[in-house]
DNA sequence: AGGCAGGCTTTTA
DNA sequence: TAAAAGCCTGCC
């Protein structure tokens, strides 16, 4: 079916945004995203248009709250005063198209658990590893074989050797435990919807192997908290040289985690070309 | 009690 | 070789 989201939709920023690592740009213009046990291929035919290989019906009931059609970016964006803050200002125009997908609950936690003290492609390897040990093969509408998410069940049941097999290191027992908690019902990652960001966060470090990091990603990315805000390596330069008096919390409220994920993938981006380009780096 | 150093698997640049 | 969407443990 064709799509045309308006501006902010823009999957190759999505997919290097570092919330989601199952999205993948196969070509300048093609996406192919996993989700919910089910794999879709979006396709740019225009500045605003996108053809997607599913029905209206898949896309109303599945693809448009993933999405998270019906949060107005272009207006979260506009709360930012390019004279009072330049610096987000600027974040977030680079950053449009950029949104907060609707992530599975389960998947978001065990994904962040992985991604801790890695990188963003390594944490992917890990990932595609854990869904084809232990996730469901499936075909997608080109043919191509694809795996889901595995459930907290599959997770607990895999044995050492399989899941050590994902490289996932010293997380490996994190994942785990994680897994066995929800597979067990001791720990509901669902049941988490109800409850207020507080409540959850604390919920959430109880686990063995999730911190503060951790949870806010769990709570922003999994629990769609738009104002939950991780604070990790990037973040924390970021504010500290951005901010020196101190980032105005308060004031963004209540959509810190959508300006955290602009100045995320600004900033990161930002160092990167930096470094290939100058080679000279300011150590801290 | 609460803060801090060291260690941890592996990949990436 | 250092750093990477950090956290746990042990020491003070």
């Amino acid at each position: 079916m064709r799509f045309t989201p308006g501006d902010d939709f823009d999957p190759a920023r999505i997919t290097d945004s570092g919330q989601c690592f199952r999205w993948k740009m196969l070509s300048e213009d093609t996406c192919r995203l996993i989700h919910a046990g089910r794999c879709l291929y979006a396709v740019r035919t225009g500045i605003d248009e996108f053809e997607l290989d599913c029905s209206e019906e898949e896309f109303s009931s599945i693809w448009s709250g993933y999405f998270d059609l019906e949060e107005d970016y272009a207006a979260i964006r506009g709360r930012i005063d390019p004279v009072k803050d330049p610096f987000l200002a600027k974040a977030c125009a680079e950053g449009k198209g950029i949104r907060i997908l609707r992530q599975d609950p389960f998947e978001a936690l065990i994904s962040f658990i992985i991604s801790q003290n890695r990188n963003i492609p390594a944490i992917r390897n890990s990932i595609e590893l854990l869904c084809r040990m232990a996730g469901e093969e499936r075909t997608d509408k080109r043919g191509e074989p694809f795996y889901t998410f595995p459930g907290p069940e599959s997770i607990a049941s895999l044995p050492d050797e399989r899941l050590a097999a994902c490289r996932l290191g010293y997380r490996a027992g994190y994942v785990r435990a994680a897994a066995v908690a929800a597979a067990k019902g001791t720990f509901d990652p669902d049941a988490l919807e109800k409850k207020s960001d507080e409540e959850a966060m604390t919920e959430l470090t109880k686990l063995y192997g999730v911190g503060v990091k951790v949870a806010g990603c769990m709570l922003l990315f999994g629990l769609h908290r738009l104002n939950a805000f991780p604070v990790d390596v990037w973040i924390r330069r970021a504010i500290g040289t951005e901010y020196p008096a101190g980032y105005p919390m308060e004031e963004y409220a209540p959509y810190n985690g959508v300006y955290q994920q602009y100045m995320f993938a600004y900033y990161r981006n930002g160092k990167t070309k930096h470094r290939t380009c100058s080679g000279g780096t300011d150590h801290v």
